[in-house]
DNA sequence: TGAATTCAAGTGAGCGCTCAGTCGATACTC
DNA sequence: GAGTATCGACTGAGCGCTCACTTGAATTCA
């Protein structure tokens, strides 16, 4: 692995676990192997780094959703969504650190001032919140899920989900024992009264 | 105001703002009026400052719920689970500093290796989750709420309401416009079938 | 050989916190 | 009541240190 890749890879733990502003470039340049000079010779400055980060997880995220919506075909919307859910959990446990990072303000805060930052973190969350609207619209065709607005309901259903994930890394509540729960509740969030 | 209390209540403001870490001293002191010395007179150090901008909060939480128990009194389970989330919404909106510290890593990390902090993160959402699911036990009790595990079930309908304010926070998406729909959705997912 | 890459040793701005000391109010002494 | 002592509240210059970033030489590569 060349050294810009190690530095990105070391990178996104570091701030992961302890934030942009608490990360040490001494502590990064010490676990790369690289020296400091080498870190400001492939990015201009810190903040360089943490852009680098987020453009490669807004290519992994959106090629792992084309990738999961080009080879799953789902009787019903109801059935969509739950597996979106899933996916989005599976997603979550496989990128942990890169989660993480979505869960703390370092990169909100970037996004106030810096549009490209803002762009690439509404692409991110358009992804999730766009395959549970697909999930709701196709389950309104087919009957399995009850008329109610999609977009909303999407984004309600998305911050339930993410929520329970947040208090997951909290570690004061093991929300992770949560899963056939949160299924059942966004089953009967959803489904049409008489089915 | 005593410099004291103009200093706890500066901090609060600006350890929400822009953190625990990223909030200078320096700036504290000019915001005040009293200079760096009378900090460290008052405060053992910052951290101090901190814990105790959250046992402050902690306090007045417990306040706020044993007076909204005392005064209220709900006719189904159903409708005490909307007063509830009201009521965690008109909170959020009236203490909004320190619900956007709740909303960061600071408190979180200290608790990893501060019991007293770990401790008042504690009693604060449990006071949110106690009511959450004494409102779903009292509709199970009246019949308003289908069978399902209270304190699960409370926790997830709290990662969703909680969830939605963080999103606020953000300024991603306008989740505040999204009230009526979370009702709609808290109160699908939770009434009993034929009612 | 010259361009790209890596390196270690800086540099200086900024930070949390200390400390010697000021100030004004209160209590005590004669 | 004048003088003295004590105290809590407050001050701000400055210390020791950290840390993002620079520099210029060394090394590697094409």
């Amino acid at each position: 692995m060349s050294k810009k890749d190690a530095i990105l890879q070391v990178a996104t733990k570091l701030f992961s676990e302890k934030g942009f502003k608490e990360t040490r470039m001494s502590e990064l340049s010490k676990m790369t192997g690289a020296a400091e000079g080498t870190i400001f010779y492939h990015f201009k400055n810190k903040e360089e780094i943490f852009l680098a980060i987020l453009e490669h997880f807004k290519g992994d995220i959106v090629k792992e959703f084309q990738q999961y919506i080009a080879e799953r075909n789902f009787g019903t919307g109801l059935e969509m969504m739950e597996g979106a859910i899933s996916f989005y959990l599976h997603l979550a446990s496989a990128m942990e650190d890169r989660f993480l990072l979505l869960h703390r303000h370092d990169a909100y805060e970037l996004a106030r001032v810096n549009p490209v930052c803002r762009e690439q973190l509404e692409t991110i969350y358009n992804c999730f919140l766009d395959i549970f609207e697909q999930a709701i619209l196709l389950g309104q065709q087919d009957g399995s899920i009850a008329p109610m607005p999609a977009r909303k309901t999407a984004l309600i259903l998305f911050s339930m989900v993410d929520g329970l994930v947040r208090f997951n890394t909290y570690d004061l509540y093991d929300a992770g024992a949560l899963y056939n729960e949160l299924i059942e509740a966004c089953r009967r969030m959803l489904k049409t009264p008489q089915s």
